[in-house]
DNA sequence: CTAGTCATGTCAACAACGCTGACGTATTGT
DNA sequence: ACAATACGTCAGCGTTGTTGACATGACTAG
């Protein structure tokens, strides 16, 4: 079960321990709910969810994606995202804009108001983060990244990548 | 905005920007899905969910741990854990004996059933965090854990404090 | 042009898993 | 004796995921 890894040269792999191992898992699990927390606050006074957190979120970070670009980056079924879509919508949060070029699509874009909660959620979530990159410092942030990015699937890690080296729309 | 935030003394702090912010939060996101995803879908041949997972998980690592205990850890109600203990004990997973000392509490403890699912369920997700650790090496792994643990409520840090540094039940 | 495929929207039904509120029982502590 | 605690349960509801089926309009290949 791997309880003390030895490389080819004897040397200790300690941090491949079970026992590291389980700490990560149980960090990730209790931090995620913080990660969480905040935003969710927010959206349980509005009637809307995790799901339209997310959405709202890489509206933002795409505009003009279309509803088969967000499916696939959300990981869902088109059903799912449509609910929480033709909530938005009506809302006045998104706007969907039938596609020019193919006019099967539509794309996708926050309105004003849309952009106002999108500012208020990830204000709330990036003050956590800031907090938490503050007392780890610059080497753990690295560190954490590169431990993330390598948890992914490959499917994910490609969505990951194509979006974290594009320029905020902000 | 912090967008390029300046210590005291004029050094950048560069990996406060809010870029920077939002790859981690964005990592965050895809990481998580990889890490549920390898449990999740041995939990969907046997119409068990992330539930029963984490229930199963901290039982493991409480033996004897009792309903209110498990209550404060996972954070949800007790008629939303009651619904998943249930179906354990009924399915043989979890033993619940009623407490030496008060008799008001029950002990929760893994049958040998329970014990082999749970194995069958933290061998995938430890693979998973194994292959993550290694790509990434002992440095990135100890700021990974740095960070997830800044991120933390501080009730949720109490919680994990206390169970990381127990030794396995293995 | 016709046939097939694609992008999208929608209806219905269902399951998992959160929640609140209320009530009951047994036990413990004051 | 009385209040508080630990637990279980019933009923109902909301969000978010799922499948399956069907419709429309638009593009594309033959």
């Amino acid at each position: 079960m791997n309880q003390s890894p030895q490389g080819p040269s004897g040397q200790a792999l300690l941090f491949l321990t079970d026992e590291q191992l389980r700490k990560g898992i149980e960090a990730m699990f209790f931090a995620y709910r913080g990660f969480t927390a905040d935003p969710d606050r927010i959206l349980e006074d509005l009637a809307y969810g995790r799901a339209h957190h997310r959405a709202i979120h890489f509206i933002h970070r795409s505009p003009g994606t279309t509803v088969n670009n967000l499916l696939a980056i959300l990981g869902v079924t088109k059903q799912s995202l449509n609910r929480v879509l033709r909530s938005l919508i009506a809302d006045g949060l998104v706007s969907s804009t039938v596609g020019s070029r193919d006019k099967r699509e539509r794309h996708l874009h926050l309105t004003e108001k849309g952009a106002a909660l999108e500012r208020s959620l990830s204000d709330a979530q990036r003050d956590r983060m800031r907090t938490a990159y503050r007392a780890a410092g610059p080497v753990a942030v690295a560190g954490f990244r590169q431990v993330l990015e390598a948890m992914m699937d490959d499917e994910m890690r490609h969505h990951y990548m194509a979006l974290v080296d594009k320029p905020d729309a902000r």
